[in-house]
RNA sequence: UCCUCGGUAGCUCAAUGGUAGAGCAGCGGGCUGUUAACCCGUUGGUUGGAGGUUCGAGCCCUCCCCGAGGAGCCA
C-alpha cells in the first residue's frame, strides 16, 4: 500500500516514508513541531532533540515554509494531535530549501482577495483550496459515473465554432488562419447532432463568454455539462434532472465529508437535497417574487433580486418551467398547451448560488426551427446543418445545461466562482 | 458599459495638513507538548502613478492606472 497522510491510521507503530511540503513549525527548544503536508492531508510531526542526531535537528530548525523534504519516522497515536496521530521524526531529508519567504502565511486575517489571485499558484496549496480541488474532482466523477450508468456516450463538442448559437456580442473572437472562429459558449447544438447517431449523450468541457459580468457567478471560462438525450418528453426531462442533482449532490458529498468539512460547509443543507424538487411554472415564480415584494411584470426575466426573492421560500433547488418564449432561446419547443410558452426548465440553488440548470424540450419541426432562426436575425446559411437535423429522421429530443464551477460553489458553501476553477478566468484577469 | 467603495512595510491595518507606526510574517536569541504557540530583541517604506494647491501633502484638488462589491446578461 502506497503510504500518504490519509491511509497513516494503517501504518500505526510502523516506519514511514513521505514525500511533501512543510506546511508550518513550531519550535519549542529541544522540541520541533512540524505540521507536513503531502497533497493528501496534513500531519503533525515531532522531533525531538535527544532523539535525533545534531544534523537532523539542525536541519528541522532551518527548513523554511514550504520547503520540499522527504522524512521518515514512526507512526504513533496520539490523543492530543488534530488527526489522532503524529510521526515521531528519525531523519529528514531537504529536497529544495526555499531562499524566499513563501508569500501566503497562515494568520488569522484573510489577505484581499487581490493578493490571493496573483498567488493563485501558490494559494493552492492552502488547506481550503485542496479540499476543493478534491471535491471538485469527485463532482466531476459523480456527474461522468451519473451518465455512464445510464449508458450515455460522452461526446465532445468543439471549441472552435464557425458562428455562435445565441448572437455573437459575448463571445471570443480568435483568428482562424485567413478567416475567424469564435471559442465556444455551448457544445448544444452539436450534441443535438449526436445525439440523433447515438441516442443519449453528453458534453463536458470548457464553456467561453466574453460577457462584462462581474458577480460572484461568473466566469469567462467555465466548465459546463450538456446531456441531450432523443424521444424524451418534457417531464421525463424534469424527472430526468431530479435523478441527476440528487444522485451528483449526495454521491459528492459521501465521498468528500472531510473536505466539505474543512470548508466548514453546514451539512444539514446538503442531508435536504433529495427528491421530490419543488417544481413550479414561470407564473407561479412571478406570484411567488410578487409576494416576497420585488418588482416583477409577467413576461419579464429574472434578474438578481427576483432570483433572491424566489429561492428564500425553498430549501432546494427550484424547478421553474414554461417560460414565455419570447425570453428564452430560438431553439426551444413552444407548449403544445400554450404557444407562447416554452418548454424549458431552469433550475435554480438555494442560498442565493444562483442558476445552475438551463433545460428545455428542443423544437424537432423543421419550418418552425426555420423560423424561428429568422425571427432571431440569425444566419441562416451557418445553421444549415443544424436545420438537417430536423430533415432526416427529427425526433423529439432535449437536455439541459449546467455550469460546473456554480454547481461546486453551491455543494461546498463557498460563496464565489473563482475559487471553484483552479485557474479562473475573469473579466480583467487572466494571470496567472 | 454603468453605479458604489478602495490602493500606506511581504500580509492585515493605523496615522487632525506638521518627525510614516502597530500586529503578524521574516531574521537573532530562549523554552520538552505546540495547535493561529509564547517571551526578549531586530531588519523592513518611491504611502498605485503624474500634475496641482500649500511654508509644508499619506491626508485637499484634477487626470490616469489597478483592484473589490454590485447591476445588466448569463451557467
Amino acid at each position: 500500500m502506497q503510504q500518504s497522510i490519509t491511509n497513516l491510521k494503517d501504518f500505526i507503530s510502523q516506519r514511514i516514508k513521505l514525500s511533501g511540503w512543510l506546511y508550518s513549525k513550531r519550535e519549542k527548544g529541544k522540541l520541533i513541531f512540524l505540521q507536513f503536508r503531502d497533497g493528501t492531508g496534513i500531519i503533525q510531526v515531532v522531533v525531538f532533540k535527544d532523539n535525533v542526531t545534531q544534523e537532523i535537528f539542525d536541519r528541522c530548525k532551518k527548513i523554511t515554509r514550504e520547503s520540499s523534504c522527504v522524512i521518515e519516522g514512526k507512526v504513533r497515536e496520539e490523543k492530543r494531535a488534530p488527526e489522532g496521530v503524529e510521526i515521531d521524526l528519525d531523519s529528514i531529508e531537504i529536497l529544495h530549501l526555499n531562499s524566499e519567504d513563501f508569500p501566503i502565511q497562515i494568520q488569522d486575517v484573510v489577505p484581499e482577495v487581490n493578493f490571493l489571485m496573483e498567488q493563485r499558484h501558490l494559494w493552492l496549496r492552502s488547506r481550503k483550496q485542496v479540499a476543493l480541488l478534491r471535491v471538485r474532482s469527485q463532482l466531476i466523477y459523480a456527474i461522468r459515473t451519473f451518465f455512464q450508468k445510464r449508458n450515455f456516450v460522452c461526446v465532445d463538442s468543439p471549441i472552435l465554432t464557425p458562428a455562435a448559437c445565441e448572437g455573437t456580442t459575448t463571445l471570443f473572437k480568435v483568428d482562424y488562419f485567413d478567416d475567424e472562429a469564435f471559442l465556444s459558449q455551448s457544445g448544444q447544438l452539436y450534441i443535438e447532432a449526436a445525439c440523433m447517431a447515438l441516442g443519449k449523450v453528453y458534453c463536458f468541457g470548457p464553456t467561453f463568454r466574453a460577457e462584462k459580468s462581474k458577480t460572484r457567478k461568473h466566469l469567462t471560462e467555465f466548465w459546463m455539462i450538456e446531456p441531450e438525450i432523443s424521444f424524451i418528453t418534457f417531464d421525463k426531462l424534469l424527472d430526468f434532472i431530479q435523478d441527476y442533482i440528487e444522485e451528483i449532490v449526495q454521491t459528492t458529498y459521501s465521498n468528500c465529508v472531510p473536505e466539505l468539512k474543512i470548508l466548514e460547509r453546514d451539512l444539514s443543507k446538503l442531508d435536504q437535497i433529495k427528491r421530490p424538487f419543488p417544481i413550479i411554472s414561470y407564473k407561479e415564480a412571478v406570484e411567488i417574487i410578487k409576494k416576497n415584494g420585488e418588482q416583477i411584470q409577467y413576461g419579464e426575466d429574472f434578474g438578481a433580486p427576483q432570483e433572491e426573492a424566489l429561492v428564500k421560500e425553498f430549501n432546494k433547488p427550484v424547478f421553474v418551467t414554461r417560460y414565455p418564449s419570447n425570453i428564452k432561446a430560438f431553439y426551444m419547443k413552444p407548449d403544445p398547451a400554450d404557444n407562447n410558452l416554452a418548454l424549458c426548465v431552469d433550475v435554480i440553488a438555494p442560498e442565493g448560488f444562483g442558476e445552475l440548470i438551463g433545460g428545455s424540450q428542443r423544437i424537432d419541426d423543421y419550418d418552425l426551427l426555420k423560423q424561428r432562426i429568422l425571427d432571431h436575425k440569425l444566419p441562416l446559411d451557418s445553421f444549415k446543418w443544424y436545420l438537417d437535423l430536423r430533415k432526416y429522421g427529427s425526433a423529439s429530443h432535449g437536455g439541459f445545461g449546467m455550469g460546473l464551477e456554480r454547481t461546486l460553489s453551491w455543494i461546498s458553501g463557498i460563496k464565489h466562482v473563482r475559487e471553484c476553477i483552479p485557474f479562473p478566468r475573469l473579466l480583467y484577469r487572466i494571470y496567472p
